[in-house]
Formats: C-alpha cells, structure tokens, sequence
DNA sequence: TATTGTTATACTCTATAACTATA
DNA sequence: TATAGTTATAGAGTATAACAATA
C-alpha cells in the first residue's frame, strides 16, 4: 500500500513538475517566439538532420491521423524549414528533410529546451545520478521497438 | 562536466518518458474515449470538487489568454458538467464549479489517469521512495506561490 | 487489395482586439 | 482607470471520410 501510494504522490509531483516547466518541453511554449506552434516545435523536433522521416511514421510518432501531417508539412514547407522528397525505394512514400534554415531553427529550439534554467540544474550531481539511474531503468522496461 | 551531461541526459529521458505516457496525462489521450477533448481533460482535471475556480484563475493556470476559456468553459457547460456561478464577493468574477455529472466524469477520469498499468508501476518500492524524495526536492525549490 | 499521402469538411483550440459590466 | 468576462475574427490543430497513386 505504501508502495502504490508512493508511485501515485510521485506521478502526480511528475506531471506538476512538468507542467511547470513546459517552456522547456519540445511541444512546450519555448518555441512561440521563434515563431512556431506547439506542434511545429515537435514536428521539427523529431526530424533530426540527415536522417529523412517518413510522412507516415510522423503521424504514429505524434500520435494524429495521416491527414494532420499533410497541413502540418504544408506550413513548415511553405516557410522553407522542411522539404518534402520522394522515398527511392517506394515511390507512395515522402520523407522529410530539413532545410538549412531549418536545421538552424531546430537548433535554436534545442538550446533553449536544455537552459539556461535548466529544470534540474537544482538537484546536486548525486541526485541527478540517482534520477537518471532511475529514468534509465523506467525506460528499459519500454523500449521494446 | 558530468554534472550537467547527467541533468541533461536526465531530461531528455523525462522528455521521452513523458511523452510515451500521455495517455495518463490530464491533457493527454485518456480522456479522448470520453469524449473530451485535451484541453476539456484539463480542465476537468484542474476544478476540483467543492472548490469553485474563478475563469481568470483558469485562464492563469492554463497560461492562455482568458477568451479561450470562454469557449472552453461554454462546451463544458453545454454538455452539463460545469456550471459558471458569479461570485457572491466580485460580481465581475464567475466562478466554476462541476455538476455531479461533471464530478463522476473528473473520476473517471483521475482513475484512468492512475492506472491500471500505472507508469512508475515497473519501480521497485525503494526506487519509487527515491523518486519521490527528489521530486519533492525539486519541487520545494519552486513552489514559492 | 492494401498502403501512402492528399483533399474536403467540421469542430476545437488559440491569440488579438474591441466590447460590456463591474470595481 | 483598471479588471473579469465576452464577442468577433482569424489561423492552427485534429479527426473522419473519400480519393489518387503506388505497391
């Protein structure tokens, strides 16, 4: 009993302690003055550079229909951030690159999400051991793909 | 060095968990079935029984700007389960309460929010105590309102 | 037939600006 | 004057359904 009461109070001071610190989350408001919308920022957050991204596995990975990626590409196409090109191998298949402005803007949303007030920059050098050690553990148990 | 390659390595991993876990987030998918949307979960989740909530308070806490919370508020209310009542102090304010429908629906909610396969549920009870310990520390640093 | 991406449509969310009513 | 909430408007996000091109 105590154990499930322990994981609720920490899920629940998780979710306060994320909250709190949205600004530093990819979908989170650090990106509204660069210009870009919550799921802009993700979208830009996930393309990483040289490393093109398939219309479809976006929509799995933001979790929305296939239908909401088309609108979502549009807009960042029509800015110049990202570029759409046709899979070599099948041509139904569009992956997604950055552009160089847009690798620069993903770069600038990066810093922004790791400082300068970094959200565990007040934990010591142990407990931020202990709390990656933890997460790490958290996250082996999931990572089966 | 390591100091900082653990914070950040730390949050990265709190980025990743947190988003794999969304279905157990107030503005997350869990409440979709319910028919409510993400930002409806919110607020369900954020007026709290026998505690009426001006809409200012809840246009702060959602950090948008208050006429969204206009039409946040009016869905909520046509669907029965807020009600708006102005405050017996400042008739300018209204305060929100739920309906009983509103309350059964926030449980619900909270309950599918807290599990079944709860998120910190794969931490042992000694790992669990640790994560808490450090959460609150994290927490104690910022909750200054 | 099944899959990828698009279009059309409708609804929700969000911000800005102008407004009403209270204070 | 300042504040709480509303309205009007515009743009963005989201899901559903129907569609074209490709496999």
């Amino acid at each position: 009993m105590g154990r499930d009461q322990d994981a609720c109070r920490a899920w629940q001071l998780l979710v306060k302690f994320f909250f709190a610190q949205r600004e530093h989350l990819p979908s989170g408001g650090g990106g509204s003055d660069l210009g870009l919308s919550p799921a802009q920022c993700h979208v830009l957050h996930l393309i990483e550079p040289g490393r093109p991204l398939p219309m479809r596995r976006l929509a799995q990975t933001l979790s929305c229909d296939a239908s909401n990626v088309t609108g979502l590409v549009d807009r960042l196409e029509a800015r110049g951030l990202v570029a759409r090109r046709p899979s070599p191998e099948d041509r139904r298949v569009k992956e997604l690159k950055l552009t160089p402005a847009g690798e620069r803007l993903r770069a600038s949303l990066l810093r922004r999400m790791a400082g300068p007030a970094h959200p565990l920059s007040r934990l010591s050098s142990r407990q931020q051991r202990e709390l990656l050690q933890l997460l790490q553990h958290l996250m082996d148990e999931r990572d089966r793909d």
